[in-house]
RNA sequence: CGGGGCGUGGCGCAGUCUGGUAGCGUGCCUGGUUUGGGUCCAGGAGGCCGGAGGUUCGAAUCCUCUCGCCCCGACCA
């Protein structure tokens, strides 16, 4: 992509309305405009990270076999009444009513509608487990959104749901998904831990929260720390680990019962990045979900549901990535991989070279954001270093005199010189 | 919902107390200049001062109502 011909809205200044670093950036680097309280458009440079969180989480889904629906995002009232969830949601619900008087609802999660699906097309045990997920919008009402789109009204959620045939099998799904979630984290570029928490409306008596430690986080979580040793590889072994550490939520967390002693424990925020419940029979019992048993006989499915925050995410990975200058992105993350600064647009050998680099990296499928415009070095440097590419190209008529460019990593700042052909091999 | 703050060119702000027809920085456009860290100089466009009503000869400024945004708290799968 060449940045002369792109939609790059960056801003020298901050935002008044902006209190903490993540918003800031986003604002500053282009990635989102507000368009009221809460609810945020998406411009090209931030589209390309979220997609990428989105991605990374589909993938990861589907690579544990789970599988992808899409619901729509109204759901009729009489769904809610069923599970008793109508009244009880309260005002976070936004509440429609179509033109025929029919009752709709913006979804806020979607329990309801999958397990009418379920309950509509799966008949037998034999079509049990399974789990279904999907990505979609999703509007909750909050009082107060705040922080950009780390609260916002209007998010991108993952929501997965889980059928199993008994207690101890939907208890293996709910592991299953932990470990797929630790997968997905680690590939995220994000230290992700999980702690014990309310099952709050949802239902349930299992439930975890998985948090990346962040000062601006909004979750107060106690944890043993011996968490912050721990390398995580996001397979099994890990999985084990976190399993037996001590880490709770504050609802949670009682200091007189506390199997960890005082000086081991450490008491910190978090950002809540997903949340997972096994909520057993609660909706199929009220929305009469069953399937037909082995021996004949109707049996209740249980369930379990599993959210991530995928538009949070890209807020969250902001808050554990950035410096003074601006935004560092996880490579799996970055929306280019790497950013080609041409400090001398005119200078015919700089050009030259520019577009040589340009097309050859993206004849090798990478992503390039390539800075052609007709701006000063400083205004070039500074806009790549907000942004967060991971890797620069530096090109000028100083280091082309001896054959030389420039290679730059944005997180440690670390500069080497290397010859054009040796470029290729080194990024 | 309780408490607090703020709405003035795209963004950040001054002007409001003490009423007299709007200013600075930045961004944007033009021309020149500069070229390894948000260059420098000159010229220019852009604002019914959130909205409505009122007081006054005259309102960004005073009064009333209203809308929006932000912060703290309560709330939050």
């Amino acid at each position: 992509m060449r940045l002369s011909t792109y939609f790059l809205p960056t801003l020298k200044e901050t935002p008044n309305d902006a209190q903490i670093v993540s918003h800031r950036l986003m604002l500053r680097s282009g990635m989102i405009a507000q368009e009221c309280a809460g609810i945020y458009h998406w411009l090209p440079l931030g589209l390309r990270v979220l997609q990428k969180v989105e991605e990374i989480v589909r993938q990861s889904m589907n690579e544990a076999g789970f599988l992808e629906v899409l619901m729509p995002t109204l759901q009729p009232a009489e769904l809610w009444e069923e599970s008793g969830r109508y009244d009880a949601y309260g005002k976070e619900m936004l509440r429609i009513t179509d033109r025929h008087d029919r009752r709709l609802l913006y979804g806020p999660t979607a329990e309801e509608a999958i397990t009418d699906i379920v309950r509509r097309f799966m008949k037998s045990y034999k079509d049990l487990p399974r789990v279904l997920y999907q990505i979609q919008w999703k509007f909750r009402d909050e009082i107060r959104p705040r922080f950009g789109v780390m609260r916002g009204r209007e998010f991108l959620m993952k929501d997965a749901y889980s059928f199993d045939l008994d207690a101890e099998s939907a208890r293996e799904t709910y592991r299953r998904v932990m470990h797929t979630y630790m997968v997905t984290f680690k590939r995220l570029g994000l230290k992700a831990i999980p702690v014990r928490a309310d099952t709050g409306p949802i239902g349930g008596d299992l439930s975890h929260e998985f948090h990346v430690f962040a000062s601006t986080g909004e979750s107060d979580i106690y944890y043993d720390k011996a968490f912050d040793a721990l390398d995580l590889k996001g397979d099994e072994n890990d999985l084990n680990q976190l399993m037996n550490l001590y880490a709770m939520a504050d609802t949670m967390h009682d200091p007189k019962n506390c199997p960890v002693p005082q000086e081991q424990l450490n008491h910190t925020k978090g950002i809540e990045i997903g949340h997972i419940f096994y909520s057993g029979t609660k909706y199929s019992d009220s929305m009469k979900a069953t399937v037909m048993g082995e021996m004949g006989k109707q049996i209740p499915l249980e369930s379990g549901c599993y959210g991530i925050g995928v538009s949070r995410l890209v807020g969250a990975l902001i808050e554990a990535h950035h410096d003074d200058y601006g935004i560092i992105w996880p490579e799996s993350v970055a929306p280019f991989k790497i950013g080609l600064i041409n400090l001398k647009k005119g200078d015919s050998l700089s050009d030259e070279t520019c577009e040589k680099i340009y097309h050859t990296l993206l004849s090798q499928g990478k992503e390039v954001l390539y800075d052609d415009r007709d701006e000063s070095i400083g205004v070039k440097f500074s806009t790549m270093d907000l942004i967060g590419i991971p890797t620069q190209i530096i090109v000028g008529p100083r280091g082309l005199k001896d054959g030389n460019v420039e290679i730059k990593n944005r997180r440690t700042g670390e500069k080497i010189l290397c010859t054009l052909d040796n470029l290729y091999q080194r990024i």
